[in-house]
DNA sequence: TGGCTATTGTCTCATTTTGTGACAATGGTA
DNA sequence: TACCATTGTCACAAAATGAGACAATAGCCA
């Protein structure tokens, strides 16, 4: 592994993203394990000379995920100097059986920029990058406890996807490609957090004009099959 | 003048801010122009080592406005890589008459952590700094063309605005303590840039419960005096 | 003083949106 | 065939919003 350094990356500049999953009815994000530590972290990364901020985050997925086109928002940069505490990297990098002398770079202050990322659960084999030993799925309301202010970073992440579900009609990218209104509606439910009356879901966002309706799914229960739906024109 | 430096501030790192400003029914802004250049920017500035980002942007709009507790709102980051153009800066450095050689910091890639401010018009006197010789306000729909990407800052800083305008009940921060319901309803069109019905305005500004009703406000003009209001429990 | 005008505060009624329950249709099971 | 759980849709009530009407001023002017 090349060490990032000021060679490589723009200095007290990273990113951190929340990418958010849906699987049994629960919303989950992605969390990193340190090795040997017991350390969580969100994943993260830096920006290239010469790259677009946005760009670095993409890249930064495509290496976790294996995904291209990627649901992906920016939402807040945390700049606070508590936020700086070297100590937390020396132990990741020592750890690792690395010489925290040669990381000078990740020893430094840096200011976040965070996005979240919304993702087909199902699609995906989280990798894990060169420090982390694991990289799992948590239940939102079930993180352990992160290190710096990501726990902060995770709340705000949430939030701001609860102000934008209606906004930007963003939950269907939490679905594959086809799904049932109920599925639709439990991930409504997960991401705000409490329940939806199932008509008035329904009519809202059949009124919408942009879900487009395809046969039934046949699941093999004994109840009338939901039909399918996608988010088209 | 002590010059920007990676001694003082962090590299690669800028904020800039909207302050948004309301006067004669319409929404101004406040633009720099540096010395002997004809270029046009944001006000912005540098975040010092030790220092929180948030912190630092107000120290900035202290510096320029004079007031303390101002409503301030981080909406956006940008780091394009189209933003580093380091001959723009040469070009105010020299018509300073600084050398250019000196600011090496200056000329560096910067990502840039935007804000917008809302202020009373009228309870400010814009300081220029160091390198720009005047500060003014102008009207958002009649802006100069300005530098870098800043023209791009100031359109999401309003769209950001028109978001929040309702949702967080951010209106009343561009007037003084006391006003009445018709300059409350400009400025909501000013922000929007359409036009809003009285009748329905005033019944949903009131229903909000929020507006303490003071004494009238007597004109002179040969009408019924409105109410002032303030933005109290 | 009494009429006139521009604006304000409030009310009413129509329209639209949302809340809430009812009900028939359906795929499977016993 | 009766029954169960769930789905799609409708019907009605309640709430929010659109749109206009109207009375109540504050100052001006004859």
């Amino acid at each position: 592994m090349i060490p990032p350094s000021e060679s490589n990356y723009l200095s007290h500049i990273a990113y951190d993203s929340v990418i958010f999953g849906f699987s049994g009815e629960k919303l989950k994000i992605l969390i990193m394990e340190y090795h040997n530590t017991g350390l969580f972290a969100l994943p993260g990364g830096f920006v290239a000379h010469g790259e677009n901020l946005n760009d670095a985050v993409i890249r930064g997925l495509r290496e976790r995920t294996g995904l291209d086109k990627i649901y992906l928002e920016q939402f807040y940069t945390f700049g606070d100097t508590a936020r700086w505490q070297p100590e937390v990297m020396r132990t990741i990098l020592t750890a690792n059986g690395s010489d925290p002398g040669t990381h000078a770079f990740l020893l430094d202050r840096f200011v976040s920029v965070a996005y979240y990322a919304l993702i087909h659960y199902n699609a995906v084999v989280p990798q894990p990058d060169a420090l982390s030993d694991s990289v799992g799925w948590y239940d939102v309301e079930a993180l352990p406890p992160l290190i710096l202010d990501h726990t902060a970073i995770v709340h705000k992440a949430r939030q701001t996807l609860q102000e934008n579900l209606d906004r930007k009609l963003v939950g269907m990218n939490l679905l594959p490609e086809q799904f049932t209104m109920k599925e639709l509606q439990q991930v409504y439910e997960a991401v705000l957090g409490y329940p939806l009356r199932r008509t008035t879901f329904q009519r809202k966002m059949l009124a919408l004009g942009i879900l487009q309706r395809h046969e039934k799914r046949f699941t093999g229960k004994a109840h009338k099959a939901p039909f399918l739906y996608s988010f088209g024109v």
